[in-house]
DNA sequence: GGGGATGTTGACTGACCAGTCAATCTACTC
DNA sequence: GAGTAGATTGACTGGTCAGTCAACATCCCC
């Protein structure tokens, strides 16, 4: 029936099960996890409510499923990014970028990410603890050899730091979700400069030496 | 029968109601408010699972009531700090601190606020969205201030900026909650320098102008 | 010491919903 | 075109739990 990818993939299996994961990131996002029923993903995605669970053991193994695809295509570019020869300004900028346009591209996902999982200490959170410390210590590892290289100042521990870094990206993906600060391509561009800006360079003027400074 | 502060309190009226919210916290903290059943409540606290419902008119009031408390508190004291003629780095270093020992003193609570209200975009951070934005338009409003009496740079949006810094502090807390950052009188100490260092200052060492700078 | 108000109890109910399953359909093989 | 394997359907079930309520306890005022 329908015309594409049907020469690229052997058997027609992947059509439902996507349209299944995307449905669900429109309800999650829409309802929250615990308020949607799996009938609401189902209604959404146009198929019966039996077919979830034909594809996915569960309701929570679908939210698992849509935070590890995108979660781990991050760390692939982490890594990526953390093997380039190029300044920490940069790589860290690249991030941002990445995380930033991320959003862009597909905030309901984002959403999703950012409620149901990355700060949810007694459900998910605690389920993918191991892949979301994962980013941050590879975030951590650049951060120290930018210290060591002499680019980053020393006395701030290389761990916190990072949690500075994607605590910033992540409260501004925050503000967009609450409606709290201004969405738009020229907005998205201006907070991957922001983040890096304020992280790396601080929000201090170089000119003024503050009166209360050490 | 309980001795202490009979005769401050006119009525008893106070006593159990305290027990059922400081049992809530630990409960909502251990095993999420989705998770946990109002049982679970009633009988941490000891008492008859009827009374919570006297009083609170539900299971979703008694977190909201956990929430306000304890963010009017924090209002109240951003806006004293506000108020003072001091340098912002304090000002910033004040409410960094109040948040730290916040955490300190009731790690449970931050838990619970942080995980449950202040990232929950479909329940009750929509609820509570006003009271939040509150917080980060005040300080934004301080380092607005601060960008006109120089000490800031301009380029960066005052309301980005303050995403920035409660953001960094957020998730040094959600570091601690998930287990990834050591905790600790030092490392709380430390970190609350660090989040000031870090916003106002930035990573980059003064010493080196980065090649790759504009 | 009567009587109203408030505090406290816990069994019960009604709604809700994740997950099951037997039936039906589709597509491909030989 | 019979046979098989996987895809798809949706009615049903079993357990869970927020919130109710009627009864009992305690306190305090007159």
């Amino acid at each position: 029936m329908s015309p594409e990818r049907s020469a690229t993939s052997r058997k027609a299996i992947p059509d439902k099960r996507r349209l299944i994961l995307d449905a669900a990131v429109r309800v999650f996002a829409r309802q929250g996890f615990h308020a949607c029923r799996v009938s609401d993903i189902a209604d959404e995605a146009g198929v019966a409510y039996g077919l979830v669970y034909h594809y996915f053991a569960s309701k929570d193994e679908v939210l698992d499923t849509l935070f590890l695809e995108r979660w781990n295509v991050m760390l692939d570019l982490i890594r990526d990014v953390d093997s380039e020869a190029i300044p920490v300004r940069d790589k860290l900028g690249a991030i941002a970028s990445f995380i930033v346009d991320s959003y862009h591209h597909d905030p309901d996902l984002m959403k999703v990410i950012i409620v149901e999982v990355t700060r949810a200490a007694n459900s998910f959170g605690d389920t993918h603890i191991g892949t979301i410390g994962e980013a941050y210590a590879l975030i951590g590892g650049m951060i120290e050899q930018a210290q060591q290289g002499g680019q980053f100042k020393p006395e701030i521990d290389a761990r916190f730091a990072a949690m500075a870094f994607y605590g910033t990206i992540e409260q501004l993906l925050t503000g967009w979700i609450f409606g709290l600060l201004p969405e738009g391509e020229e907005h998205f561009e201006r907070a991957k400069w922001l983040v890096v800006e304020t992280v790396c360079g601080g929000l201090e003027s170089r000119a003024a030496d503050q009166a209360g400074a050490r």
